[in-house]
DNA sequence: TTGACATGTAACCCTTTAGTTACATATAAT
DNA sequence: ATTATATGTAACTAAAGGGTTACATGTCAA
């Protein structure tokens, strides 16, 4: 629920592809989810703890088997943290457009000075 | 430089504040980034090594200090992979908008009932 | 009711993380 | 030249992460 658990949740690769599978098809049981996992069933397990813990995936128990429910809501915590930096590197993208705007036109002004006779 | 370095850099919170204060006030040297930590220098620092392997922050030495540098660049990883699922929060708000219209529409059908003599 | 299947729990192991103190080095200022 | 300031390196510790094996439980199907 807190923002740190998250981005905790969010920072290893094995934990987002589980929710990237679960974008892709939702509900999936444990071993379902584990048959795309190079590990243990106990290991995809406790990342499956950690993504839950963060109110990243919700989970319904059927019968026995278990189904596993993406909710991407939390991800705009991350979203929005990163909506400062966003701006950020726009205006460096803008400044270096610029530079090579610049740059450019000093190119086709040296090109005009060769072409004359 | 490598995206999981990014994650896992950005995943403590005492790392996005020392990025937030870069965004504040850029170039900015060791010991003044540590007045705002709760922690020892060498704490920082390491901080600062793990934001520096991640390609977040770029430093240059000046005399006896090191000013460090906020590069957002590569943050767009992030932001990338954050993409994919904009799109479906978007859509769970859309789904809980309708939702909310439909039930206000049935309410004020309700109130017109009521206000039936 | 027995066997196969899906999940849960416990205990353990190794590595990494996050922090510390103590000491060393380089530069600025008096 | 000496002192104060800014940073660097080394060695250590406690706790968390990421994974395992072994065993237990609950549920479906024949």
């Amino acid at each position: 629920m807190e923002t740190e658990h998250v981005f905790k949740a969010v920072a290893d690769h094995h934990r987002r592809r589980l929710l990237d599978s679960l974008a892709r098809a939702d509900g999936q049981t444990l071993t379902e989810l584990c048959s795309s996992m190079p590990m243990s069933r106990i290991g995809v397990m406790k990342h499956l703890d950690i993504l839950e813990q963060a109110g990243l995936i919700t989970t319904s128990r059927v019968g026995r088997e278990k189904l596993h429910y993406l909710n991407p809501a939390p991800l705009q915590n991350v979203d929005s943290w990163l909506g400062g930096y966003r701006r950020l590197w726009n205006e460096r993208m803008d400044r270096l457009e610029d530079l090579i705007n610049r740059t450019q036109s000093s190119e086709q002004a040296e090109e005009q000075i060769d072409a004359e006779p």
